[in-house]
DNA sequence: CACTATCCTGAGGATAACCTGAAAAATTGC
DNA sequence: GCAATTTTTCAGGTTATCCTCAGGATAGTG
């Protein structure tokens, strides 16, 4: 799972960012700008971001990215307790707001019940790509009609093909987001577990979906 | 790629410099006087610069490159753990920081991550030149719609051409950027690369994009 | 036109990237 | 706590890509 926390407080940052480190993967974002690019150009969880900042407004980054079509759950920091505020940031697009000074414990369950909810709700929990159907809430994979079973890694590197389907993702990018863990193995793990995948879903039939792309990594197409 | 290392202990700046010349262009400043007059008059893709300097602090270089335009992501070496200090890198305008010792592999991780970054960043990812289209997150390539498979270093060969598409190019600037290692050797390695990247762009079609301006180099046009 | 510098091309060996099977380690379920 | 399952590591084989080299073609020059 991928954070990305906006905030321009630096040390407020260092602290979330230590904290968070130990469940998630966390980028940090000084500025609204940086934060504004980073989270249009990478696939985040989760988005935390400030209300208050020097250059952009939090508010308007969060406008900015829903009119973009960036789909990540916003979780919004705002300085003090103002309903008028919370309204604002809601509709805005965020998901949840937290007013500081908060507790790590609940910052922690507010960003466990949003990664929660982003899973089970909404249109976009069934993945297709070409006959290829994997249906997220009920972890059923379905090509022509065929059911497949997979194993939990294989499960989360197949979804994370399919949201991604067409790109090509090298193993660095899959091995942040599959094995969760910020820690570094060179180990060939990944196309193990590619192999794998490869036996289930494309072994049994004619096209193949997975394709290496040689000096990059992999991609999932129709 | 090319990287700056400022580091005053010979030693340590050695060490590092053979370790990240299987990858990269590495040249050393060994004090920080020498490190700021090379950043300032020269492009590096990244800077490796030590904090603590007999001459001039790395805090203050930091500092003062972010003040001249200096775009290049900074990763800074501490030499402990310090929240104090990462703070006031990072305010300085580093962009990262590593507190020794570190192990290579980390080094080289963080190095990767803020390459990736700095290229995910700056700009569009689709170029264009004329009907031949590079989408660099797909590593597809089309030309009249038509698909273009390539192999990895010709596809780091079409990226610069169509980067500098117009612009005459020669042999050395190629080999530079497409041959991130250090060596010198001048083969005519660039021109069968050329070739083979001609049998794909150009072969099937009418019109030739890539051009040879004899003497001097390649150039692609629509 | 003839001569030279520059550029192009094809083939084969070297190398890096990728795939695979099996065994070891870790995790899960009873 | 033990067996079954899943995950990871490792080593070897296979394939695609890359580089070198040598000879042929082409452009520029007097």
């Amino acid at each position: 799972m991928r954070i990305l926390l906006i905030e321009d407080q630096v040390h407020m940052a260092l602290t979330i960012k230590e904290t968070l480190e130990k469940s998630y993967i966390v980028e940090v974002a000084y500025t609204g700008e940086d934060g504004l690019s980073l989270a249009q150009n990478n696939m985040y969880d989760l988005i935390i971001l400030d209300y208050i900042m020097p250059d952009i407004n939090g508010l308007f980054i969060c406008k900015h990215l829903r009119k973009n079509e960036v789909k990540a759950p916003i979780l919004m920091l705002t300085a003090q307790l103002d309903i008028q505020k919370k309204v604002i940031a809601l509709d805005a697009g965020a998901d949840d707001y937290l007013t500081k000074p908060f507790s790590f414990d609940e910052l922690q369950a507010r960003i466990r019940a949003l990664l929660r909810r982003k899973n089970t709700e909404s249109g976009s929990n069934i993945l297709t790509v070409g006959n290829l159907i994997f249906d997220l809430n009920k972890k059923v994979i379905k090509r022509d009609g065929q059911k497949i079973s997979l194993r939990r890694k294989e499960q989360y590197l197949l979804e994370y093909l399919m949201r991604n389907a067409g790109y090509t993702i090298t193993r660095e990018m899959i091995f942040d987001h599959v094995w969760d863990s910020a820690n570094e193995s060179f180990s060939n793990i990944v196309d193990v577990h590619i192999k794998y995948l490869r036996d289930q879903i494309d072994k049994p039939f004619d096209k193949k979906m997975i394709k290496t792309v040689h000096g990059f990594g992999y991609k999932i197409e129709a």
